[in-house]
DNA sequence: ACCTGAACACCGTTCAAGT
DNA sequence: ACCTGAACACCGTTCAAGT
């Protein structure tokens, strides 16, 4: 009957963090991860302001874990990297994206605007001007949570919510009426990672096309 | 001092999108919800099974109102057209994008799958097999959503929840540490509107190069 | 068929009190 | 400095009761 070890707040963020990647967001509450913790719920007030702290330090966990490309690539190979490294490390954990993405956190520290800062760091190398180097960070930035997001949404719906892709529609989809969609459905499960990748393809492509600089 | 006339799930359903337009997704709460509609909260439950299904049916309202391109264009423009439309329609209710991203609203009805369906059909016509018309699919929804999303969330800081694009960061970014990030908050209030459509001339140009039957 | 009121099992958060 | 217990103002939803 050791006794425990104070809280601290790297504890109850790494708590949080597992319980949403056990369990999703709907499951963080105050109660229950300080359940988890061992403690009343309360005490967690001692390490985090509130909710929405809590869920900012989730958002800056996993921004801060993105690995940095090599300074030595050319621009379209660290912005490709960059924005690997991020889809790879929220593709971690979901259920951080859709907190990011449904605007419950919003991160603000310097290590969270590392990786944003380094597309730009890119962009701007790629002869961007400000406002078009703007754009294609929305274009980047969008391309990343959005896929992420709806990787684990749109196809996926609530009778089968582990489902993956569009496997779960093949009930509701009438091809008499959706023939394209029914098609898709007939192809079974996707590779979110490898359709990810695909899709950045397309985008730097663009990018390229369009830089003053080009490649 | 008229007897009210009967509710009905389209008036529930208006009334909750008029709630989430002026509130936002957190005031949407059956009692408030039951309030403004001037019933008692479990009223609403005669016509709607939950607040689930409430949510589904508000991103179902939005999907069935984008309206569908030109079906004599060609892909390319109705693809562009369509995302477009999208765009425009989920942008004047930015909460019930962040519904549909965050996996709070899952519709299935054909109505709310047409648009998917438009943009299937253009990449069918460009070409695409299944598998890469999948991916460019995830593509365009990625990015419409993904910049809905972060349109209102991303660059917003709590002191200044209105705050549009990045001016809400400049109390936040330290210029020595983030120099490529400052120079984008010194630029002003951005367009979002005119951002996407910027994005995806980026997207759609990748698509037109990869595409088997050319533009 | 539609609406209501009370109740249940939850939330986040404040505050005074303990150690 | 950190933790607790009771309390407050909320949630979604069930159920029995009203009309």
């Amino acid at each position: 009957m050791s006794r425990r070890e104070p809280l601290n707040r790297a504890k109850v963020v790494a708590a949080a963090l597992a319980l949403v990647d056990a369990e999703g967001v709907e499951a963080l509450t105050m109660r229950r991860l300080s359940k988890s913790l061992g403690v009343e719920a309360m005490s967690l007030y001692n390490h985090v302001a509130n909710k929405t702290d809590l869920l900012d330090a989730l958002a800056e966990a996993v921004f801060a874990s993105v690995e940095r490309a090599d300074p030595g690539l050319p621009w379209a190979e660290r912005l490709r990297i960059t924005a690997r490294n991020l889809y790879g490390e929220f593709s971690r954990h979901p259920s951080v994206s859709k907190a990011v993405v449904g605007d419950q956190a919003n991160p603000t520290s310097e290590a969270a605007l590392r990786p944003t800062e380094d597309v730009l760091e890119a962009l701007f190398e790629a002869g961007f001007d400000g406002k078009a180097a703007r754009q294609a960070l929305i274009a980047v930035h969008g391309l990343v949570f959005g896929t992420l997001a709806l990787a684990t949404s749109e196809y996926t719906t609530p009778p089968r919510p582990a489902a993956n892709g569009l496997e779960a529609f093949r009930p509701v989809v009438d091809p008499a009426w959706l023939p394209h969609f029914a098609r898709l459905t007939a192809l079974g499960d996707s590779d979110p990672a490898e359709d990810f990748e695909r899709a950045l393809d397309l985008l730097i492509a663009g990018l390229v096309t369009a830089a003053p600089n080009g490649a």
